[in-house]
DNA sequence: GTCTATAAAAAGATAGAC
DNA sequence: GTCTATCTTTTTATAGAC
């Protein structure tokens, strides 16, 4: 099921063709799902026969699963790049917004991302190897490390550094998620930006550890 | 498109076919999501033939939007109920752990509702009349009417009560949800009674006139 | 490796008898 | 109103030439 029946050899003919059929099967999961998006139309947008397809990916779940993790892999490096380039040892209000507004414009920015989310949770029943993916690669334990350290330094009233981690999601991206519907309509930066900010005034006001500080508008 | 060629008469043999119909068919739409369905199952499931099935909803797309409007009306119709009777008046936390705790149970208890959310952010995109359904009837209005009286009495420190509604929201049915994968991975009820109390707890630590009150354990 | 052509199954929707 | 039987289209996947 999950095999790879030729390798992605990067500067060949059979490598380009093998990138050119995941960046089309993306495209096409991403926008019309998995059962509504055929082979044929995948190796019409990626410019190779249908037979093509077969060859590099075996079958159709094989290259979704593959397709996916991929997406996902890079979606979770990209966080934590954003998430190490923040300047925590400024002010965290600050920081935090530029953290979610950062990690949120990442997602939104990008159209492959910006749907893979939605992607993912619609076809998770059908896939238990998506469930796996998301079980085992999680993106709270990423923002949990800097607010670990926020806490070290006493500058956040943290004991609890995963459970805030899963505070701060819901009150930043939880909020853009559920109200664009997990990227369906899409929002305008200055909602996107106003619901950030809500959240993370939320935040602040239940961790930060001098109650008068958080009260700054 | 959007014709009910038969009306539901409750009682006689075809409103009875009506609703064995819609029952069935939300059944496995829930499960299997809409493509994933077809029209032959849900007849075999109700006990009809597929002919019937057309007679009395037109098309699949009519019967899916059929389906998920009611589903989601009396969704909503049941939180308004448990809103209704949450005791406001007694301890803030308490009534507000009761309310987000009993939304929750009476959306996971039901396995209809439980992947109805799931449902309609899949199919969101390939049915517009699906984002209207969720634009036009919010659900955080519901919980913003008894914090607004909440705030009236000066129990609770909230100037925007939508908005104060939609933190709520995020930290506890948010944090349920993207825990559960909207639904797709069932949560242990101790689990999610530790995250709806965890989430109430940030909400009242941001929105408690009186901090002390807030940070008892 | 990549193509054209095709097999085999399943889908949505309808015709027409009763 | 409800059924059985059928039409038409589309799907995944494969056979076989080059």
């Amino acid at each position: 099921m999950n095999v790879r029946y030729h390798p992605c050899v990067p500067g060949t003919v059979s490598g380009r063709k093998h990138e050119a059929i995941a960046r089309a099967a993306l495209t096409l999961f991403a926008s019309d799902g998995y059962e509504r998006t055929s082979v044929s139309a995948i190796a019409e947008e990626a410019g190779v026969s249908k037979r093509t397809v077969y060859s590099h990916y075996g079958d159709k779940e094989s290259l979704f699963l593959c397709v996916v993790r991929d997406t996902y892999d890079r979606m979770l490096a990209r966080i934590g790049e954003i998430v190490e380039r923040v300047p925590w040892e400024h002010d965290v209000r600050v920081a935090l917004i530029a953290c979610a507004a950062e990690i949120t414009r990442s997602i939104v920015s990008s159209p492959e991302r910006a749907t893979l989310a939605r992607l993912l949770i619609a076809e998770a029943p059908h896939f238990p190897a998506v469930i796996d993916l998301l079980h085992t690669r999680e993106i709270a334990p990423l923002i949990a490390t800097p607010l670990e350290r926020l806490a070290a330094t006493g500058r956040l009233a943290v004991t609890d550094a995963r459970q805030a981690a899963d505070h701060l999601s819901a009150l930043t991206f939880g909020q853009v998620s559920s109200r664009s519907l997990m990227g369906t309509v899409p929002l305008g930066a200055d909602e996107t930006a106003r619901l950030i900010a809500s959240g993370v005034q939320v935040f602040l006001r239940a961790y930060a550890p001098c109650a008068a500080e958080a009260f700054v508008a």
